[in-house]
DNA sequence: ACTAACCCTTAATCTATATTAACAATTTCC
DNA sequence: GGAAATTGTTAATATAGATTAAGGGTTAGT
């Protein structure tokens, strides 16, 4: 099994020794998700965390009317999670599922916190992961609050550049909080034709 | 100094020596912050992490009309920062400002890193608010999804409750995203008079 | 290679919320 | 205690984006 991605990952902000990788990979689990296919489905409680190493996975929830409203996006290297419905053991608000053929690890919540306990390391890494995560929602809710639908739609072209050309266009309206057919018309008005 | 209010909140996560609690408080600032007066200022460096003992604080962006639009309000007990501004070194986004007269302790996060490196208890600590932190904002960005207005101020009330009475009702508005104007009418046309 | 499912576009109509403006009520602070 | 600033209300008008509907194009799985 390659262990290369994820540890690459873990290096970005912390120098584990051998003992500690040997251990913390004893912890992973290798899985394949089909197009479509559900790793989490709202109602559930989230008991693991997923780090995406090839294909494309999206949290999302759903409103009252059915409507579908993306959350994240996981392209490979990025990681996937209800955080609440882990930490409290709540159901889960969101539903995660894969976009096309996707590839990954997870660890269960139980076995992390084994493990954080064992080796502070992993304390400082959770940590860092945590307040990234929380400065990119802080930072995408202050987006919500003071841009419109296409500065929205360019920050999008930013932070996912590999998404914009794999994804249907509804995938990506869904994201910025608009409908298919509006940004349909955005993309088509705004650029000169 | 009556550091009971800060000590409190850190023995929700983890349990402290006595030693550890010396050294932690000698790097507490206590600061007292008048009404209107600033905190932080967008396009400043956030440089440390408060906590309100008395008082309340708010964190708010501006958008390019000169609108201000509330992230975060932070009543006794309550962290606050811009954390993308603390972690990176970028100016922050975000102005914070006090409501009313408003008391608090702050650490530098220079002193905060040394403290995490000296006792990994606080790198458990530093992980679990900023998990719990990253939780909210992932479920306040899905309420913002698929809740409409009168649904968003309902959960204000329940986030908030003791504010609801204290704060003005332009404060409230700008929290849920909506006008005051459009608040004022849906608070008197949804309540049968 | 075929078929069903999915995706994109256009256009007409609709709606939740914003904007503007004017005035009354309340709060702050000198 | 009173002037100035801030806050809340109402109503008319405006708008960003939603909804509905329909046709044509593309993709995926058999």
């Amino acid at each position: 099994m390659d262990y290369a991605p994820i540890l690459n990952n873990i290096a970005k902000y912390v120098t584990l020794t051998e003992e500690e990788e040997i251990y913390f990979t004893s912890f992973l689990h290798y899985k394949k998700v089909k197009r479509k296919q559900y790793l989490l489905e709202a109602g559930d409680v989230n008991t693991k965390i997923s780090f995406v190493t090839n294909g494309c996975l999206r949290s999302y929830a759903v409103d009252k009317n059915g409507g579908e409203h993306v959350l994240q996006f996981a392209p490979p290297g990025w990681w996937i999670v209800d955080m609440r419905s882990m930490l409290t053991h709540e159901p889960a608000r969101l539903n995660i599922d894969a976009i096309e053929e996707t590839e990954l690890f997870y660890i269960l919540k139980a076995d992390l916190d084994a493990l954080q306990l064992k080796y502070p390391k992993f304390e400082r890494f959770g940590r860092m992961l945590a307040e990234n995560a929380m400065a990119t929602y802080q930072h995408r809710q202050i987006d919500n609050m003071i841009l419109n639908a296409i500065e929205r739609y360019s920050n999008f072209c930013t932070l996912y550049p590999s998404l914009i050309l794999s994804l249907p266009q509804k995938q990506v309206a869904s994201y910025i909080g608009v409908t298919p057919e509006f940004l349909s018309k955005m993309l088509n008005t705004v650029v000169i034709k």
